[in-house]
DNA sequence: TTCATTTCTTAAACTAGTTTAAGTTTTTTC
DNA sequence: GAAAAAACTTAAACTAGTTTAAGAAATGAA
């Protein structure tokens, strides 16, 4: 958990009894590409950090198709919020997309947690914060953009991300079919 | 201001001296319809409550056509995040819809207020929580549904909401065009 | 009340993107 | 290494939704 202690110290200051305090919090799952943190139907009871590989979350739509929602890169928070903050069903899967390692903080820990140590409180706000915000430019970008200047914008930005994932991932990820992707790929 | 203390009694405790404290941080401003808290350009400075009224947020693409990305109702929290968060260039206008009043909290005073009041840490982060959860939900609707059917469970879901603005932003705010709108609504 | 502006409706022509139906290539499994 | 499975490509037929171009109705301003 290296990673995420390089991480936290980016935000927070932590000595050396807050972050045993931590470590007896959290714990780390490895994951084999495909495991599943999460399945539809579950509760969440955990957020996840990704310390090491790639993790995706999509739902099965009502033909049987999944719909990848969002990806979660080393040094990302995941979690399924609604089912998360409410503690009710949740209606996506969260999957390993290669070998990966997780940091989890079960829900009532995270608030224990927090008591324990005062800081990770906004640590929590500013981290979520951050991620409504890049949700409200992608909302833009959906608005403002057609999927194939999407599909190249998002090429042109993240050429590394998109080597390291399926191409029928990446297609729905963006809300594309995998046929017009190839379409797009064909036309250079 | 009664809205909102009766909102914040809901997720957190304030005594008289408290809300002496609170109101010393935030200030309340009427808006009449058309005016603008936020233009794009501008750095967002500021956090704003829906006392009364409504509000949207909205870019304007290259064709110069308004898009409306997010609305506000009383009790709801608006802002332009990423402007908010790193202080940069706001993407959005924030417009009141119908003569509104809002309360303002300032950046650098929502840090303090909350040294001074650490409950609103936490606060602050379950509704930012809650938004970032509604937006994976909103996510997932323009995944799995088409335009038509997001505009018919909007408006079995919103009956009060859909009267109160013009069907245009209705349009605007599901992604659709006016025309189309119009076609919907005569389907039945 | 009149006039200007905005909003809504209509419909045909158009298009971004999907669906259908394979075939080909690459990766995984045993 | 062979076979199976998964991923990718191809292209024609199709469609959800847009664009274009008005006209009609409702609202706002003076």
């Amino acid at each position: 958990m290296q990673n995420f202690i390089n991480h936290l110290k980016k935000y927070i200051t932590l000595n050396e009894d807050e972050l045993q305090i931590l470590s007896s919090y959290v714990k780390t799952v490895s994951l084999k590409k495909k495991d599943f943190l999460l399945k539809e139907g579950q509760v969440c009871k955990a957020n996840y950090f990704t310390e090491k590989g790639l993790l995706r979350m999509y739902f099965i739509n009502d033909k049987g198709v999944e719909q990848i929602t969002q990806f979660a890169l080393e040094n990302w928070w995941i979690s399924d919020y609604m089912s998360f903050t409410m503690q009710s069903p949740a209606h996506f899967y969260i999957q390993a997309v290669e070998n990966s390692e997780v940091i989890v903080i079960e829900h009532h820990k995270q608030e224990e947690l927090i008591k324990q140590l005062p800081q990770l409180e906004k640590y929590f706000r500013i981290i979520i914060q951050r991620a409504y915000a890049a949700s409200q430019m992608r909302f833009k970008y959906f608005y403002d953009y057609s999927k194939e200047e999407n599909y190249r914008q998002f090429v042109s930005l993240f050429p590394e991300f998109v080597q390291r994932i399926p191409q029928y991932m990446l297609a729905s990820y963006l809300g594309l079919t995998p046929e017009y992707l190839s379409e797009l790929r064909k036309k250079g």
